[in-house]
DNA sequence: ATGAAAGCGCTAACAA
DNA sequence: TTGTTAGCGCTTTCAT
């Protein structure tokens, strides 16, 4: 019921009989093992165990000018919280990296009344003094630069703007959707449907092209109007409405990818009410692969590698924090792979469904690209 | 490219022609509009909003003595993120309430492997100097007790220990849990199973106790094999398990009742894996009501109010920060109730499923209670 | 109505 | 090897 101030390091000092700046400089200064003699340390160390001192992160960062904290700016989107994974996944692996690296992460995704467009969450940031700030893709090169601008470590992951130059960690989704394609011709489909996004954001135009390229590579034909692309986000009700398009087209793909989670999940829910059966009657595969192993049957699916983004962005923070000699010349870019895990969505198309009649036209030609 | 030092108010106290304490008073003084001319208030706001000042929180918390930061102590769960919904829905809402009221939320559930047990966690937030600690089913009432003790504000929620008197924010099952047996009684359904967890804790009695009261009122009389309880965690697989016992039951149920999503996840694995459709052949209803809507069919579910949770437990804590009169003789306890969401797992029960032939026995009489 | 001054707890430069 | 000192930016008496 005492209510025992938290010991501070004149506290330490006056039990270990030394001064305060000794006390600091055992406890974090950097040459702590040089400067003091292994005598005075114990002590120090000693009465630091017997008093739970912990330093004062205020008066610390007030001292230092740094204030041990980091910066998230997660990617905008509306919606429930559950239509968007990733920003779950991506906020715990990013702030447990930073943990890691003794820092703590500030996260301005959280929106309140209060704050309201980029510039305010950007503000916001600022006025908490982080020490570093996190972008996932950034609604506007500006808001990049204001960090910039201030002389503040900045790291752009998944989808960067190339404007801005800070380090990046992206992925790619070429491998794992060469897997994914390699799988499904394994398997023996050739009529192979693709879910994705139109619009000009290279990320998503990179998934398209990496389908295009793998299914060319296996000799397949893609008819135009098996690949459907949604103007607007990736949302379970697009992956519903698309999948309702393909099931209506009087030839029905054996296959179906679907570049995002959601539009998976959409996906799913067309199939489950037309009655198609997953995987007997139609294969399914996702790309993000985070609600994916939830579902029922559990989604083959390509894997971002979350952990890692998280994990590699947050050393280039750091790095660009505690290095003081300014910014690189070239800013480092960091790639990493997607890979595909097989789960209980995939099997040989049906006997009825002759893939080769279904496809038709030239073998080996590139799938025509849709307008849409 | 600049780096421009962030403004301090000094800065701003010498373009306003005043003292740096004047600018204190002004800007976050209680009394400001008393004591300071409205002539001088109006420059020192012009210079402020001219300079982009913002207070340096550091300095603003070593000068308090309060950080304005609430540790958050999520309940410890194992696995992967998505089985726990439950921990991304409190910590976004517990995170925005916070904000709302000017303090950030500092959580403790991100384990890194420097931090290990309960005692490292608390003792993690009282490092961080907190303001005060929210706690989400503490492991121990030990662990409560070290902050009560420490003088630092708690409140419980959800799953409090009723050993430590902090103030409480709780669930009352019973009302969603009632509407959602009457919406299936009302459909036509009188074999109605529950998949649970067996255990002391008093909220999983209580979904049970809510479970038999209302099918009593009802007059259904459940056989004991429908209520299937698990002795471990909430999770995917044993939902799964379980529905697979009750499909086995020479008489089968026509609706599930599942005391949390995960369960609930499960069951529609189950039920999906044996061809059972849902809700032509089953009806299937969840507790919890955080992934159900996502799924295929979106479950009918008996929702928590996660987010009304979130903001009366951090006004609770709040009230105990800034209220500096000691703690209350008898701490507040909240109770919020659920409710039901109808969606598309529940229909009537197939023709062929003959309620009360299935049921038996004396009817009206109280459901019997299993072993596990 | 305003300013001067102290000090929160710490780190870092300098002295001894 | 250790201690002394200054000061990070702010809030809060206490004088004026």
């Amino acid at each position: 019921m005492a209510r025992p101030r938290q010991a501070t390091s004149t506290d330490v000092a006056r039990q270990a009989g030394v001064s305060q700046a000794t006390v600091s400089v055992v406890l974090s200064g950097v040459r702590s093992n040089i400067r003091v003699s292994d005598a005075t340390r114990r002590r120090v160390l000693a009465a630091a165990a017997d008093l739970g001192y912990a330093p004062h992160p205020a008066a610390r960062a007030l001292r230092q000018r740094r204030s041990g904290a980091i910066g998230f700016l997660p990617r905008p989107e509306r919606g429930l919280p559950f239509e968007h994974p990733i920003h779950y996944l991506l906020s715990i692996h990013t702030a447990r990296a930073a943990l890691d690296r003794g820092y703590q992460l500030v996260e301005a995704g959280v929106e309140t009344d209060a704050l309201r467009g980029s510039d305010a969450l950007v503000q916001f940031l600022v006025n908490r003094r982080v020490d570093g700030v996190l972008f996932d893709g950034p609604r506007t090169a500006a808001e990049v630069r204001r960090v910039v601008d201030r002389g503040l470590p900045a790291v752009q992951i998944l989808r960067p703007r190339p404007d801005v130059a800070t380090p990046t960690v992206t992925v790619d989704a070429a491998p794992g959707i060469a897997a994914a394609i390699d799988h499904l011709v394994g398997l023996g489909h050739r009529a192979i449907a693709f879910l994705g996004k139109s619009g000009a954001a290279p990320v998503d135009r990179a998934r398209l092209d990496a389908f295009t390229a793998a299914t060319a590579r296996r000799g397949l034909a893609i008819p135009g109007d098996y690949i459907r692309l949604i103007a607007g986000d990736y949302g379970l009700e697009h992956g519903r409405a698309l999948t309702r398009e393909l099931l209506a087209l009087p030839e029905r793909p054996t296959a179906i990818f679907a570049a995002s989670d959601s539009l998976a999940l959409g996906a799913a829910h067309a199939l489950y009410e037309a009655e198609v059966r997953v995987p007997a009657a139609m294969s399914l595969i996702s790309y993000d692969d985070t609600l994916a192993p939830q579902l029922y049957p559990p989604l083959t699916g390509v894997a971002q590698p979350f952990a890692a983004v998280a994990e590699r962005a947050i050393a280039l923070l750091v790095d660009q924090i505690e290095r003081s000699d300014g910014p690189a010349a070239e800013p480092e870019r960091v790639v990493l792979p997607t890979r595909l895990n097989v789960r209980r969505s995939t099997a040989p198309p049906a006997a009825g469904q002759a893939s080769d009649d279904v496809v038709g036209g030239a073998r080996g030609g590139q799938g025509a690209r849709p307008m849409a």
